[in-house]
DNA sequence: GTCTATAGCGGGATAGAC
DNA sequence: GTCTATCCCGCTATAGAC
């Protein structure tokens, strides 16, 4: 009876995504994860034929649904700034709950490219509502909204400001002398942070003073 | 004869960042650096008893070089704007030689961190230039030269804006569609664009357009 | 100090019983 | 489908000759 497929299945990815998300045991080995799971790693090995598939599945599975969620917020039809608000907001409680997804994909993924690029998807239909994004930005740089340069810039420094106080958290708790919650306390903050980054009150001073 | 020691010592050092830090062989095994390098792999258990103790030479030698730089900078007697600048393009500089630099050293020293916190140093003199430069943040915003908030936030976002795009550079150039030129030369707009940034301009007009 | 050869081990993969 | 036992490989580490 193929029903228990599934959930075994699932078990495992969910397992793996635990112990490498929110335990941050990004060496794991598949002992590990078998062990977290309460199974055997034999089973790791009839669902997932390698380990390596295995981390792909979670890679993708993890990327798919980060996709499909900022993509809904993207292509949603709210105002420029409510939208990027939304995306911000949306990003960050993910990488709040799953404290090392952030260092898990971008340590896996650079992995990969290193390898050989990964380009092996249809361009155009994922992109797309990145390339509208990047569209509206400019048409914002042109109405005078946000500081004028490559739209490019604005993403990269968007992704830029949400993700790295994330991933190098262990770092700047050593570098700034912080300790959890000292550190948890400024995250907090980052979302504001980052929006009045983007938005650098040039032309917004009416609605925030009265 | 201890005189050639140094030689050797030296050429393995050099050898593994150059693999590690240009080539971007981040996996690299022994074997690999033993034959970059010219020379057997038991030379390098040898001089560095074992791999680990080489990373973590290689780790410590790079994070000396590179925050003696920066503090050297960061306790020059500068202007705060201009310290702030010549900060950032040391750091772009360094990044640029090395692509690979900053995804290994963030790799490592996450990797390291998951363990056990490496604080085995001295606190007070070693984060003193940060501290101090962390006051002078908090001079400029009292001053009004710099937007409000948080010191630490300035410097995040200072560390952020420089390191994430090189860090992620694969990734971004398979989301943007762009190739290694076009990338490049979206990087090499980074150091003005940081700086527009962290200065926002609200009172600097008068110094761009005649 | 530098090499060759080999030991040792951790971890992923597989065979086969149940 | 799930387990136990085992194989096998890659890589680190070390012994010993030169």
């Amino acid at each position: 009876m193929p029903v228990k497929d599934c959930q075994t299945e699932k078990l495992i990815l969910d397992t793996a995504a635990r112990v490498f998300f929110a335990e941050g045991r990004i060496n794991a080995t598949t002992q590990d994860i078998a062990d977290n799971a309460g199974l055997s790693r034999t089973l790791i090995h009839y669902y997932f034929r390698s380990k390596k598939d295995l981390i792909n599945s979670v890679v993708k599975s993890t990327m798919k649904q980060f996709k499909s969620k900022g993509d809904q917020i993207l292509q949603s039809d709210l105002p420029f700034r409510q939208k990027t608000e939304k995306f911000i907001d949306d990003f960050l409680s993910n990488l709040t709950l799953y404290p090392y997804l952030e260092s898990f994909m971008t340590t896996e993924l650079i992995k990969e490219s290193q390898k050989k690029s990964l380009k092996g998807k249809s361009r155009e239909e994922q992109a797309l509502p990145i390339q509208l994004y990047l569209k509206e930005i400019e048409n914002e740089m042109e109405a005078g909204n946000i500081p004028q340069s490559h739209p490019v810039h604005f993403l990269m420094n968007m992704f830029s400001l949400m993700a790295y106080p994330i991933l190098v958290k262990p770092l700047y708790m050593d570098l700034l002398d912080m300790n959890e919650s000292e550190y948890m306390k400024i995250l907090s903050q980052r979302k504001q942070v980052v929006m009045d980054n983007l938005f650098p009150s040039i032309k917004t001073n009416e609605s925030e003073n009265p």
